[in-house]
DNA sequence: TTGTAAAGTGTGTTCGAGCACATTTTGTTT
DNA sequence: AAACAAAATGTGCTCGAACACACTTTACAA
């Protein structure tokens, strides 16, 4: 009933050779037009589907794949990327596939274009990227086109031709989402946005969920609140932090747009700890400790390790059994508090 | 450098035949302890991976896995399992995997018996199962292993030696999660934990959720908070909800344990909807509209068809690629409100 | 009608693991 | 030293798809 057909048995029912069966199959050498009516008419009949295992058994070239992102030495946040790529290694280690990872300083557009080269020098069969510098991803684009290497980007958008797809999550939404959280917890009074980061290159992320926080909070039209938006850098953040602090003494809530919430919270004097509503994104240790204590209330994920994964394993599902690559892969926006983060941390 | 080694490449290093080696990869046959040393020397400098591919290719056998559950005609609760196993089937098409679905009545611990039966008398090579009924699983547990009939669960647990793996959620946990975000949005005053069933199938679930629940609060003891627990049938719900309502007027949550709350929240008045906080399960269309128009302010995703997704995905990487089944998968409980709720609806 | 190129078709090998079976080596007994 | 069983080892086939190559048939010109 739900046997597997082979090539040989539509050879068989088409009385011809299975020679002539992968001709048609694949569309390949000459064929009479007699025997491509039997085919044919043998595979209307049956749901020939090859077998995979059998097809990558003779195809057994080893796929090169070079997965390139910003050295969790100069930022946590990437460290869940590892472990992404660990399972991906895990899980296709047994196939003809070779996943290589290789690091950039995010901090320096020069080291991003180094590292790309590094890789385009070996040729690999596929690059999963995080473009994190528009103009020079654009440029490297035009080499990796050339050499017919598919790049598959996830973090960030960036658009091109070039590019197959996209893994990642939408940040406006996340924004939104972040604010629906606030609205809840705070009812009236100020609520600030934060910006915490050492470099330039998370601007284009940061605003779009600034973007997304105050399109929520426009949307609902409640005269009750104030939004104000502040920049911290690593050298100021203590003393910009207090200042903020003595001059709004109204201060309810606060979003931190990037992984540093665990900063902002440590700084807080206790009394106002408690009072004043915590919200920002990534389930980095230093932020779980703060949302088991109460001082973060609550944190989005953005789940950087299943980009990756999601990533790499298009690339190697591709390569193997020649499935599609999806254009882009939208990750849920993920709510995080202090009873369900457990399940997400891994 | 990552050069895949074969059985031939270990025979040539070694000075051996495949078939030596072959044996004690397998630790079958006789090998001389002479020959044994030498293939044991090149397996501990190399990392030998079978290759699952030409592995598979020869044990060609067609594997058959039939899916039990309760027909989603009695209980949309199951609709998303069909989603999950149609996405297994695409996934496994191409191999040998025949995947069946049996449907139940939820109702009927016969209907569970019977369609057990059914599947019995196929005897394919595993089983997925919700075993909701408690006795009349372990009944029919004990024929799956006689007949050596690999059986996963999903959905609730049932404690048996012969099930091997467990894909569902922490319903403890789900129920703190629940309590913890009721406690974000109602500060003070009496709290309801509202059954619906049509059946006592669920009874354990419910229980379980409420345990939860009152257990974060217990926790928190805050003596601002009472919580009832009220039980409703499809044939009494207006009415009993009525009558509670004009009694508890202070009533300022509501959390159902099941997926009804869309129930709940077309059967609130006007005026105390906005007042009374809704948090419920499931994303069933119903309660996403409820959800949008701001009258259920949480659902918790329970993910029904992604559990049966990875049900089945674990038996099927079992039998193709000697994966061990894990005793447990338990998913994240999902945190959905009307702004993040678009990405977890497939 | 034969020659010959083109068109059409079939055969046989490959991939790597697994396993049956054939063959060789070893060890023991007479 | 021969005989022979037991132990050890090697050979060769299988799985299904892919493809090279050899072979057969057709078509048409000489």
């Amino acid at each position: 009933m739900d046997k597997k057909y082979t090539i040989k048995d539509i050879a068989k029912l088409a009385g011809v050779s299975k020679g002539t069966v992968d001709r048609v199959l694949h569309n390949r050498g000459k064929v009479s037009p007699t025997a491509l009516d039997k085919i044919n008419e043998v595979l209307k009949v049956i749901d020939y589907q090859p077998n995979l295992i059998a097809r990558n058994l003779k195809n057994n070239k080893v796929y090169h794949i070079c997965v390139l992102l910003p050295d969790p030495e100069f930022d946590p946040y990437w460290l869940p990327c590892i472990n992404g790529i660990d399972d991906a290694k895990k899980e296709f280690k047994a196939y003809n596939v070779n996943i290589e990872t290789h690091f950039f300083n995010p901090e320096s557009k020069k080291s991003f274009v180094n590292t790309n080269q590094t890789v385009i020098a070996q040729a690999p069969d596929a690059v999963l990227l995080a473009p994190l510098f528009h103009k020079e991803t654009l440029e490297v684009m035009k080499q990796y086109e050339e050499l017919n290497i598919i790049v598959n980007t996830f973090n960030n958008q960036v658009e091109s031709d070039v590019i197959k797809s996209f893994v990642g999550q939408d940040l406006h939404k996340s924004g939104r989402v972040a604010a629906s959280l606030m609205s809840l917890i705070v009812s009236e009074g100020q609520i600030a946005i934060i910006h915490i980061d050492e470099s330039v290159k998370n601007a284009v992320h940061m605003q779009e969920k600034e973007k997304g926080f105050r399109n929520y909070f426009e949307e609902k039209n409640n005269p009750n609140f104030t939004i104000n938006t502040l920049k911290l850098k690593f050298s100021n953040i203590e003393a910009k932090l207090e200042a903020f602090l003595i001059e709004n003494t109204n201060l309810k809530g606060i979003f931190i747009t990037t992984s540093k919430a665990y900063q902002i919270a440590s700084l807080l004097p206790e009394e106002k700890c408690k009072k004043i509503a915590l919200i920002g994104y990534d389930l980095i240790h230093k932020n779980i400790t703060h949302l088991n204590k109460g001082s973060i209330h609550f944190l989005i994920h953005q789940n950087q390790k299943r980009q990756v994964y999601l990533g790499v394993a298009t690339l190697v599902e591709h390569f193997l059994y020649g499935k599609e690559i999806p254009q882009t892969i939208v990750l849920p926006i993920d709510i995080i508090n202090a009873e369900n983060a457990s399940f997400y941390i891994s």
